[in-house]
DNA sequence: GGTAACTGGGTTTTT
DNA sequence: CCCAGTTACC
């Protein structure tokens, strides 16, 4: 069937990406521009060329990317089944799989746990305290910040010192505090076998740099694809590097325009230097847009940082639409009722919800909007923002599964006994020395434990050590899963006002862990890829359902819509002002702004409130035609109509500026 | 000495 | 609205 070729309805560029032989590629690929089908096609060109598909890998920047583009390779492919043995994923998600499977290379026992963000923050909370860094007279930077600089420092590989000095001066008094407890912070997780996210990459890469094992597992592959190659590290940039040291068989495709995760220490530069290290590297630039109309490229275009960049103009043959809308409203709320009305009348145009999106730049950007949509009961799921896995019962229990396998785990060890009535963090600490975690048998330890512990409270820590025993010796991963169920649920619902909800969300858990070959796989991988939703869960019963989707941009990357409403767009939110001091960080929000706007298929608004709690700066009636956010500049407005939302009761709008001060009164006769 | 209950300040983006 | 620091209580 010809349809279904792989090669069926390619333009000449996507073509040329798909079949390119062996040499180095780089593809840049403008927004909308079949980035995903020209990967997924050249997957399928390759295996129907004749490559092992065991021997390609497919290196995404989500899950939910991966297996997409998984499938659709073995839907086009003509060796369906052959599509299905690629190797594809996150770097995270490969290097947890090649890091457990080396565990012993790397001194690490196999049993090893994975620490998601929050785990790592407590773990260095923990040593702050030790090193007795907490409440001292002057204030030592918290627990997250000095993950920052750290999590910083290991993936632009710039010693935390310069990294320090540069990003978070006002931390330097406490440099020499701070790198001594990063020295502990190491030596502590090497010695529980503990791998934060960051040591997953380090893992990898120390395999692929050993000049024994390294050559032999980069060996393993004869295609590596990198897939949002702008958004990739330092030490990323090293393992694809080990991985193909001559770039033979090597395809990144990338956009240095929506380059967003600098925060991460991702830098855009490495796709565009890309092409001066491998100067045989054939470069491919796909311009030609398949999702959007022109009319909303105008604005695309126009807001496209350039400099230092591909140049590179979107171009579609979709005309007839409308301009983008650029709407002015009077405030935030007036912001959510614009937004909703202009969704129902969608729907009403025969418009699914699900062919709409809002989104933002924060994820409680959207606070307002959700209590509007609540109220006038238009469904909604949120992406982004709030994880499932902070959610601290969900903690509770990946932290309880994490210790059937690894004992050492002093976190979690410390999360499942200050769930007990009485048990502090303080009493945690002693009853884990009580436990002596490095033993083998540290179940023969439990009555000390137990007899450590408050009266009040040895019954139910005893009940719980018992049934982490008996869970253990469970024999399939269901039935373990279950096991631990049971332990918690009498802890969460003395603990938890809202046990029902949250140990509904455990059930689904533990359901879902009993597909999985082992219970410590499970969670590592539900740690690095969480749900990207609260429902997410639920499965298949919400497919049916139509509902709106609210989303941080980040989140939004690599998806499209019919309508796209962006809201927020005034400086100070939307470009933050976190980023507004530095040029670079002003420059991402702007790439930010493009990836938000390239979203939109046929009909895209922006809302612009003009007076903002907190910011101050828009409204005045004398300046209401200026743009309230610094990408809508000119040129930028000059592809949009311009939407006035004039309050409807002209006399109830105050300006600040002028507005009556009436002093409250001080009922000082009440107090004579 | 350590836990639990209270209070007040601050709030980006994510593998 | 969540977290950190503080106070009151065991």
């Amino acid at each position: 069937m010809f349809d279904s070729r792989w090669d069926a309805g390619l333009d000449d560029a996507q073509l040329a990406a798909a079949t390119h032989g062996d040499g180095p590629l780089i593809v840049v690929a403008g927004a909308g521009t079949g980035k995903t089908r020209t990967l997924v096609s050249r997957v399928a060109a390759l295996i129907d060329r004749g490559v092992d598909p065991e021997r390609i890998l497919l290196l995404t920047f989500t899950r939910r990317a991966a297996d997409e583009m998984l499938a659709r390779a073995a839907a086009i492919c003509d060796r369906r089944d052959a599509a299905r043995k690629l190797w594809g994923g996150t770097f995270h998600a490969v290097a947890y799989r090649l890091v457990s499977a080396h565990a012993e290379t790397l001194g690490l026992s196999p049993a090893l746990s994975v620490l998601d963000p929050a785990d790592a923050r407590d773990l260095v909370d923990l040593l702050r305290h030790e090193h007795g860094l907490a409440g001292g007279a002057q204030r030592f930077p918290r627990g997250e910040t000095l993950l920052d600089i750290y999590s910083r420092s290991v993936n632009t590989t710039q010693p935390a010192r310069d990294v320090i000095t540069e990003l978070f001066p006002w931390c330097e008094p406490h440099t020499a505090a701070i790198l001594d407890l990063f020295r502990s912070y190491v030596t502590r997780k090497r010695t529980q076998s503990l791998l934060d996210f960051d040591d997953l990459l380090l893992g990898w890469r120390a395999l692929l740099t050993d000049p024994g094992l390294g050559p032999a597992m980069a060996a393993r592959w004869d295609h590596v694809l990198v897939d949002e190659y702008q958004d990739v590290n330092q030490i990323q940039v090293d393992i694809v590097r080990q991985l193909r040291p001559e770039g033979a068989g090597l395809t990144v495709v990338g956009d240095d325009a929506q380059a967003v995760y600098g925060f991460r220490g991702a830098d855009s530069r490495h796709l565009l230097e890309l092409s001066a290290d491998l100067p045989a590297a054939r470069t491919v630039c796909l311009e030609q847009n398949f999702r959007s109309r022109q009319q909303i490229l105008h604005l695309a275009n126009a807001v496209r940082p350039s400099a230092g960049g591909q140049r590179l103009q979107l171009r579609s043959d979709r005309d007839g639409g409308s301009r983008p809308r650029l709407v002015r409203c009077h405030d935030a709320s007036a912001e959510a009722r614009l937004v909703v009305d202009a969704v129902l009348d969608a729907a009403e145009e025969g418009r699914a919800l699900k062919d709409q999106a809002v989104l933002m730049r924060a994820a409680h950007h959207s606070d307002l909007l959700e209590i509007e949509l609540t109220a006038r009961r238009v469904p909604f799921v949120k992406f982004g923002g709030l994880k499932f896995l902070e959610a601290a019962h969900v903690k509770d229990f990946i932290a309880s599964v994490r210790l059937l396998d690894n004992r050492l785990d002093e976190i979690a060890w410390f999360r499942l006994l200050r769930l007990h009535d009485g048990i502090g963090p303080a009493k945690a600490r002693t009853l884990l020395a009580a436990l002596g975690p490095g033993e083998p048998d540290t179940e023969l330890r439990h009555p000390f434990v137990v007899a450590a512990a408050p009266a009040r409270t040895r019954t139910a820590l005893a009940g719980t050590l018992d049934a982490l025993t008996a869970a253990r010796q469970q024999p399939t991963v269901a039935a373990r899963a279950e096991r631990i169920l049971e332990m918690l649920r009498p802890l969460l619902t003395v603990r938890y006002p809202d046990h029902a909800a949250r140990l509904a969300d455990l059930d689904r858990l533990v359901s879902a862990a009993a597909n999985s070959p082992t219970l410590a796989d499970y969670v590592a991988n539900l740690t690095l890829d969480p749900p990207a939703s609260t429902s997410d869960l639920a499965g298949p019963p919400h497919l049916e359902e139509d509902f709106l989707v609210l989303s941080t941009i980040h989140s939004a990357k690599g998806l499209e819509w019919n309508c796209v409403h962006v809201i927020h767009v005034i400086d100070g939110a939307f470009p933050s002002d976190m980023a507004l001091s530095t040029g670079t960080g002003l420059t991402e929000e702007q790439r930010l702004f493009y990836v938000a706007a390239t979203r939109a298929r046929d009909e895209l608004s922006i809302y612009t409130p003009l007076r903002m709690p907190h910011h101050r700066r828009a409204y005045d009636d004398k300046h209401s035609y200026a743009p309230a956010s610094r990408f809508l500049d000119d040129t930028a407005i000059a592809t949009m109509d311009i939407h006035e939302d004039r309050p409807r009761n002209a006399a109830a709008r105050i300006p600040a500026s002028t507005a009556v001060r009436i002093a409250l009164p001080t009922l000082d006769e009440l107090w004579t």
